[in-house]
DNA sequence: CCATCGGCTGAACACACGTTTAGTGTTCTG
DNA sequence: CAGAACACTAAACGTGTGTTCAGCCGATGG
């Protein structure tokens, strides 16, 4: 039994969502569909019925995952040519912490998907990636981002701290004392990461020039 | 049946080496305990025998892969002097990469055991947390990095951008071509880092200074 | 009004899992 | 050299799993 959230959604729906709750705070090994019939309030038959099988229901998890994802990225698609403008950097990890409902398990399954090698989390990572690398091109073009010795291992770097955040949210949290996905952490991190960006963490050694 | 690696190694250990390999490849969840038996080329019951239950095993197998981490840093401790002239950031990845034979299960168990959120992921995150702030406390006294307005971050950020290589090595091999493990990655991949820590990726706005 | 169909269920099934048991050799040890 | 301790196994046990099955109920439509 259920309840939270089903506020007249098709049964399927319900399920749908506890499935995606679940699989992303446990794994998808971790939960049975019997957890997943009790959390959306119907029968383990069910489940089954509608999906035909476990592995249906996290194909069709998985789908509306990548859809949500996409939605957030087609909501702000058009600032993408304000972030060219070089004043600050557009990050993912900001993306989701603004237009995710606080308690969302999208972050959480995010990571799954990317941590299992998932068919899904290659795709999303696979459009993230030329994405970004557009966005750099983009933005040297410009002149507001110095050209690149390496642009592709530039491009998956970005990327990749980027990524990071969301993969290792709880640690990040529990090292610094607040969820970098709240507003207020994902503050601090956008400050600290933005000067990084601009004026790099090392100072260069004595004698050394940006070529 | 199997037979790569028990040269002389005891049952247990040998047992220990096919449980970690499996677990980093595919999940603790997701691992029989007659699959490392047979990997092993023992009996199941072999391994109940010397650990317990599954869970004593992989018990064990954290605290092995937990103390090959801690070798690998005491390997190279003394370094840590050296990674202070600031001329290089001394990195994980670099590490694992030059410390650790080519196929070894080390990356994709500590993959497991940071996303899993498993309490040996989480003290290995707080110890290397820790040595990170030392580090660049230590640089910041040196004048080799500069003051970050909010150390505690600046820290996390470094230290998640290592360790996100390990997470998405595999995701990064596809997208840039290169195995970011393997000494031509790493070198690729340390040229564009030091480049970014030291230059900064994108330039300053007009009018503004660093402080 | 009856037939049909789809959403839905309780009970059961087959199977794979971790674990137990009872036992066989082999190796220490006094 | 007896006997305890140890490494190890084959077979079985109980449990929890994904899934199936037969059927109920309410709505739809001719």
């Amino acid at each position: 039994m259920s309840s939270v959230g089903d506020g007249d959604l098709t049964a399927k729906a319900t399920i749908r969502n506890a499935a995606l709750r679940l699989f992303a705070d446990r794994g998808h090994d971790a939960v049975t569909v019997r957890e997943i019939a009790a959390e959306a309030g119907v029968s383990p038959a069910l489940v089954v019925h509608h999906f035909g099988s476990k592995d249906g229901l996290r194909a069709a998890v998985d789908a509306h995952a990548a859809h949500a994802f996409d939605a957030l990225f087609a909501l702000e698609g058009q600032d993408l040519a304000a972030a060219l403008s070089g004043d600050n950097w557009l990050s993912l990890a900001e993306l989701f912490s603004r237009a995710l409902p606080p308690g969302s398990p999208l972050p959480a399954y995010l990571r799954r998907l990317l941590l299992t090698g998932d068919p899904a989390g290659s795709d999303l990572f696979g459009r993230w990636y030329a994405l970004t690398r557009r966005l750099l091109d983009g933005m040297t073009e410009m002149g507001v981002a110095p050209p690149a010795g390496d642009p592709a291992v530039r491009a998956a770097f970005l990327l990749v701290n980027d990524l990071a955040l969301i993969l290792l949210r709880g640690q990040i949290a529990a090292a610094i004392g607040v969820d970098p996905l709240t507003s207020e952490g994902i503050t601090r991190w956008a400050r600290e990461v933005t000067a990084i960006y601009r004026e790099g963490a090392f100072v260069l050694a004595p004698g050394e020039e940006t070529p």
